[in-house]
DNA sequence: GACAACATACCAACTGGTCGGTTTATTACT
DNA sequence: AGTAATAAACCGACCAGTTGGTATGTTGTC
C-alpha cells in the first residue's frame, strides 16, 4: 500500500522543513543537522537528493517560494483590468489576515528574507530570487497597462514605475513591520499604500 | 607620545571592522576570527572590549548604524516644515550617488538588513533596531505636521501614516533594489516615491 | 605594584559534507 | 511467472574545519 521508499514524499519532507527552517533563521543560520532532524529523515537522504546546502536553497526557492509567491500575489493579478481596485482588496485582505494573526508577519516574507540575506553573496541565489521580483512587476505592470486601456487607471502614470514602486514599497512594509513586531505600524503604512493607490486613479 | 595600548582605538577599530563585516555577510555569517582577523587584532583584545558576539552586534547599532542613521536621514528633516521638497532632494541625491558608483547599493542599508535577519531572533536586537526604525518616523511624522501648518503638505493627510509609508518603502526599495542588481529598478522605484510624495502637495 | 589592555593557546560543540554499506524497487532475461 | 542483475533510496558513523568562548599569561601605564 504505503511503499517504504517514497522518494517523491522524502524530497518534498526535506524541501518543507528547510523553507520552514530558513524562514525562521536565515539561511546562513538554518543548519543541516537541524533540518535533518526536524524532517525526521537522514543526512544520507537528504544528501542524496541535493547537491549541498546551496542547491537545497535553490531548490527552496524555485519550488516553493516561487509557487507561493505565483498563487498568492500574481495570480489574483493576472488579467486583471483595474488593479488599483484588485490590489486594494489583495493588500485588505493581508491586513486583516495580520489583524487575526499577528504571528502572520512576525517572520517576514520568506522571498524577501532571503533577498537581503543571500542575493549579495551568492549570484545563484540573487538570480532565483530576481527571478520572482521580474515576473511579479511584470505581471502588475501588464496589470497597469490593462487599467489604462480600460480606464481605470489614470493614463499618465507609468505601469513600470508603479509597478516596481508597489512591489518596493510592499516589501518595505512587510518588513519594517517584522521589526516594529507592532500592528499599528503595519496598518498604517499598508493605509499609506491604499492612499498612494487611490491617487492613481484617472 | 602615541601609547602603545590605545583603548579607545582599539575599541572603535573592533566595531568599524565588525559593521563591515555584519554588513557584507549579515551577523549569523560573520564570524569572530574573522573580524579579529581583519582588524589586526586578537581575540582577547575583542573579549576584553565586548561580552560577546551579540553585544558587539549591539554596540554596533547603537554607536555605528544609529548615528549613521541620524546623520544620514534624520538631521536633514530635522525643523523641516517642507517635507515633501526636503525628502524629494534627499532620495534624489542617494538616486545621483547610486548612479554615480552602482556598488553603492549593493550590500544594501546596514539597519534594514540586521533588521530583517535578527529582529524576529533576538530581542535585543529588535529593540536596538526599532528605536532607531522609531525615531526615524518620528522625525518624519514631525516634518508633515509642520509641512502642514506651514501650507506645504495637503492638510487631509495624516503624518503618522505618511511618515510610516516612507520609510517602509524607502527600506523596500533599497532592499529590492540590492537583489535586482540593476539600476533601472532603483531608479523607476525612487521615481514612484516622488511621483507619491507629490500626490501630498496641497 | 596594581590594574587595565592586550596576547596566545586551547576547548567543546557544531558546521557542511563524505563514504562504505544496506535496503528496497525496477528492469532484463529466461 | 520467477529470478537474477542493476539502479535508486536511504542509513549513520565519521571527517576536517570552524564556531563562539575561556583560561592563563604577558605587557604596558599610571
Amino acid at each position: 500500500m504505503t511503499p517504504v521508499k517514497a522518494p517523491e514524499d522524502t524530497r518534498n519532507k526535506i524541501l518543507q522543513t528547510a523553507f520552514e527552517e530558513i524562514h525562521k533563521n536565515g539561511f546562513q543560520g538554518s543548519s543541516i543537522n537541524q533540518i535533518v532532524e526536524k524532517a525526521g529523515i537522514t543526512k544520507g537522504a537528504l544528501f542524496h537528493h541535493f547537491k549541498g546546502k546551496n542547491e537545497l536553497g535553490y531548490a527552496v526557492i524555485d519550488e516553493i517560494i516561487y509557487e507561493m509567491g505565483k498563487e498568492e500575489f500574481i495570480n489574483p493579478l493576472k488579467e486583471s483590468n483595474d488593479p488599483i481596485h484588485d490590489l486594494k482588496q489583495l493588500i485588505l485582505e493581508k491586513r486583516e489576515q495580520a489583524r487575526k494573526d499577528p504571528s502572520f508577519i512576525c517572520n517576514g516574507c520568506p522571498l524577501n528574507n532571503l533577498a537581503q540575506e543571500m542575493s549579495p553573496l551568492d549570484e545563484g541565489f540573487r538570480t532565483r530570487i530576481e527571478k520572482v521580483f521580474t515576473a511579479w512587476r511584470a505581471c502588475y505592470a501588464k496589470a497597469f497597462k490593462n487599467g489604462i486601456e480600460a480606464g481605470t487607471v489614470d493614463p499618465t502614470v507609468s505601469p513600470e514605475i508603479v509597478a516596481a514602486f508597489f512591489v518596493s514599497a510592499f516589501e518595505g512594509i512587510v518588513g519594517t513591520a517584522k521589526s516594529a513586531q507592532n500592528l499599528g505600524v503595519f496598518t498604517r503604512s499598508i493605509d499609506g499604500l491604499i492612499y498612494y493607490l487611490d491617487s492613481l486613479k484617472p
